[in-house]
DNA sequence: CTTGTTGCAAAGGATTTGCACGGCT
DNA sequence: AGCCGTGCAAATCCTTTGCAACAAG
């Protein structure tokens, strides 16, 4: 399988755009941090490596991503975008603790499936979806 | 099954609210529409009936329509909330059709039962959870 | 009088955009 | 020269909030 920076470089060329030292670092940081991470956040890790990097540039250079199909934006219900890893990673959904923010990736086939079957009831083919489910976890319930 | 409306005066009693004609219209508004409206269609479709109304006080009131039980926000990729009627109708998950913007309201038991499983597989207690898929419907596939 | 409500305008927060400059071809 | 990319600041969009006036108990 093709490395993540490779996908995007070559996204890059194909488009007529240009590999920068910006977007380089963006990309790196990206690729090397976990979880769910917003603009901002990106944005002042970017800033560590370099502190010239704009934040619109982070704004514009996530939107490469997205495109590109390495990156995908999701949603957790703050007003706030967060970005997630795409390329060679499963897709999964999220269960997300309402107490402490917690948040889990996590996958059921029988659920995707299911979709696939419900959508095509509705006359639908799928190309996508997100499945949030929010709840308390076992800490959070103070359960030993 | 009490009325919507009743439910939300209740709801504003209980909390020493008050209902005022703002309020009252704005419900009306609500309950009389189908689908799934953005505050800026409320407010335009409330100041029709009385022109008075601020664009605050339907953000308000949208606010107290959710704590109440009978409204629930709901978001669909783009930056705006919208609301769809809860009470009185069970709950159901989105199909959107990526081409031409179609949403069917969809429920599936056994994805609920399933959610409900894979969430205690990780010692999570579920409270609520949103689910959205994206296709494409029949009519945009050209399929007669 | 006290408490909650309202419209307005100002403020906020996140994201986008206009622009002049800079780098590469 | 011709493009694309960048940082900055200004602009936008959606939503919230401060405030003075108001209404009801």
């Amino acid at each position: 399988m093709k490395e993540p920076a490779q996908v995007f470089t070559e996204y890059i060329a194909k488009n007529g755009l240009k590999v920068t030292p910006q977007r380089l670092r963006i990309v790196e940081v990206f690729l090397r941090e976990d979880g769910h991470l917003t603009t901002e956040e990106l944005y002042e890790r970017v800033k560590k490596v370099d502190n010239t990097v704009g934040q619109a540039t982070v704004y514009r250079t996530m939107k490469l991503l997205c495109d590109s199909g390495i990156a995908k934006e999701v949603h957790f219900g703050d007003g706030v975008a967060r970005y997630e890893k795409k390329y060679g990673s499963e897709h999964h959904d999220h269960l997300i603790c309402e107490a402490c923010g917690k948040n889990l990736e996590v996958i059921d086939e029988q659920i995707e499936l299911l979709q696939e079957q419900l959508a095509a009831r509705h006359g639908f083919v799928l190309t996508s979806h997100r499945m949030y489910l929010y709840g308390v976890c076992d800490d959070c319930r103070g359960k030993k």
